[in-house]
DNA sequence: CCGCCGCAGGTCCTATAGGATCTGAACATG
DNA sequence: CATGTTCAGATCCTATAGGACCTGCGGCGG
């Protein structure tokens, strides 16, 4: 088993990954997403096939596969013969629908993760929380960037802590459009001490062992966002 | 505006679709999903790309464009550089899991649903279950066919009707695997009887206009047939 | 008889070419 | 001035070509 040299590249790879060769593709893919995850594509942005495929410098070809699978997530949208774009602005009626599902799946993904919790998930998460304390908050996206990484990972790390494929997949589903709504829903950080406690509070009731206590936590949490989103966002 | 003449097909269309013109890649995803959820690709069985782009008379081009999208709905697996298989047959776990997910996701659904129940969607859900009641149910399977399509219309139709985007699609994640479930998971339709008089006091109670009485019923339902599936599945 | 090697066919992956369509702007006309 | 037309560029969509890799099979040496 040699290493994937496909295109000329002769200078080899810095210190080639051994197995698990990565295609175009999926490369295309996780540059897309970080770019949505991160903001530089803004909502209603066209994306254009052949532009990021110049861009990127590669064929139109994995650029065409990798927006397929973007779009089944929701973060961008496909017109036939027009192209794709980036999903518009969440509305008001779009968050609360968003808060609305979260409300049905993360108490029960808590519940259900709290059952068979180990020492080390439960490192982790604890690890999360207190990212989520030790990240800047400053008023530049760069400065905020990490908060916002660990506390979607707090969230992901409970959905993948149930075991349950279909509740990580069903999570997944939402979870994109969770991050994207914290960029451009209007509503910044200022909201990091609550919010922090509560993630807290979530943690604590999850190492007590009470399932019940957690998915009250959880579901106390999911509603106080709620709460702090519309009173800080801005009327549309 | 006139209508698409994309290849030669010089008879037109038959009578012709006047927007929403239909791009191959489309069509091919139509077809494949068509083929996974009438159970002509048996799960484990490869899907290669080149032929089915021969078998369909397309290039492999939108075939790979429409697996890319299949992947994400779980119905099929990538494993790069090695191609396409169809996911592997459920086990009793994944059952489990499964069970676990709609009821965390489907009585919620009801309960939304009834808040906004129109009367034109109280119709087309008891148009469902008369469907359901009328089917045929023989053994072989274009004889249960309708069955399992009223089934799953049923449900559909009710997380639609609530109205929340996200709802619909953490069913959608989920919806394709029941399905394939129904078909593969060693389970036949025995439970017939049961299961309409159960889709019945869903409808009742949806009708009603009582929330929670719907919810209370779609959770019954669910346990029911998780219930009625493990007695009845073999053991794996 | 058993293990190794080369080869052919199939498959995946990417790039490229070319036809069809959309978009926007310049331009002509009432 | 308003409106319709034309045209060029960009874009989408599909087919095709070719390189790299895996797999199975027949032949050869030990």
């Amino acid at each position: 088993m040699q290493l994937a040299s496909t295109a000329g590249s002769p200078e080899g790879r810095p210190s080639g990954r051994p197995v698990s060769r990565q295609v175009l593709a999926d490369h295309v893919y996780e540059e897309l997403l970080a770019s949505l995850m991160d903001g530089r594509l803004e909502p209603g942005a066209a994306v254009s096939i052949d532009g990021t495929a110049r861009e990127l410098d590669v064929s139109p070809t994995p650029v065409r596969e990798a927006l397929a699978r973007l779009e089944h997530t929701g973060m961008v949208r496909r017109v036939a013969l027009k192209g794709y774009r980036v999903a518009p602005v969440f509305t008001r009626e779009d968050f609360a629908e968003l808060m609305e599902a979260r409300l049905a799946i993360e108490p029960v993904n808590a519940r259900l993760a709290c059952a068979r919790l180990t020492p080390s998930r439960l490192a982790e998460l604890t690890q999360a929380v207190t990212d989520l304390k030790d990240a800047p908050r400053g008023p530049t996206f760069a400065e905020f960037r990490d908060y916002l990484e660990a506390d979607e990972r707090f969230h992901r790390l409970i959905a993948e802590q149930t075991g349950n494929q279909f509740m990580v997949a069903a999570y997944a589903a939402l979870g994109g459009q969770i991050q994207r709504f914290r960029l451009f829903g209007g509503v910044g950080i200022t909201d990091a001490d609550h919010a922090i406690a509560e993630h807290q509070a979530v943690l604590d009731a999850l190492s007590s062992g009470d399932s019940e206590k957690a998915a009250a936590a959880m579901a106390e949490h999911v509603r106080m966002v709620r709460g702090r989103a519309i009173a800080d966002a801005p009327a549309d």
